[in-house]
DNA sequence: CTGCAAGTACGACGTGCATCGTACCTCAAG
DNA sequence: CTTGAGGTACGATGCACGTCGTACTTGCAG
């Protein structure tokens, strides 16, 4: 039925010190580096990310990032589509994606 | 003598995670927008700052941000001069100040 | 020299956070 | 219907972090 989760907190809801404090952990910053390099936005599903965690804390990690506004999850019941919320976070914090992009290319060279 | 602390951190030695890890907190986020809205550059005094809790704490967090490459400090003995590391800073991860100062500008207005 | 104000050092304390274990739910494949 | 994989809920644990108290250092003003 695919259920837009959780009415993805308000649009322009997106505070600063929420948001880099989701950013400060080394894997929810991979998971939104990824998402953001990767250009066509398609849906990803979480367990995709294989961050070196159980599913509890992937749970979490995902949690926080959806309450941060990073991303919006779509509930498909047994699985989950993830979505990074590029325009709203483009619009609030110009730039911000590209640091995490330029970052993720520095350090894979 | 007004030595240079600390040999502040190495040039390319700034780390994304312990960056974030630093503006996370707002204390510590309020300082450096302040300074990176100060066009002047100027030095300042580390008092100057008014943030509300004792001089211990405050000595932690200017430690902090100083282990984070941010600001480099120049020690007078019994008073400290702080300088924002603005050109290392952009050079690394530009448009990151401007991320700050946009949001200072929103919260003020 | 004697105060005083600014900073630092060290240690204590409370809270927040990342992590996991156990248990439960949900759908799809068989 | 049963099974298994993906996900969530709740609770416990351990560590990091922000905070402060006490004590010490440093330089300037008097």
């Amino acid at each position: 039925m695919a259920r837009t989760s959780t009415e993805h907190a308000a649009v322009g809801d997106l505070d600063l010190g929420t948001v880099l404090r989701a950013l400060a952990d080394e894997h929810r910053r991979a998971v939104i580096t990824e998402l953001a390099a990767d250009e066509s936005d398609g849906e990803r599903m979480c367990q995709s990310f294989d961050l070196p965690v159980t599913k509890q804390t992937r749970t979490y990690h995902f949690r926080t990032l959806r309450d941060a506004g990073l991303i919006c999850d779509i509930d498909y019941g047994n699985k989950k589509g993830i979505r990074l919320r590029r325009a709203d976070i483009e619009r609030r914090f110009p730039g911000l994606l590209d640091l995490l992009v330029a970052e993720f290319a520095g350090t894979t060279r």
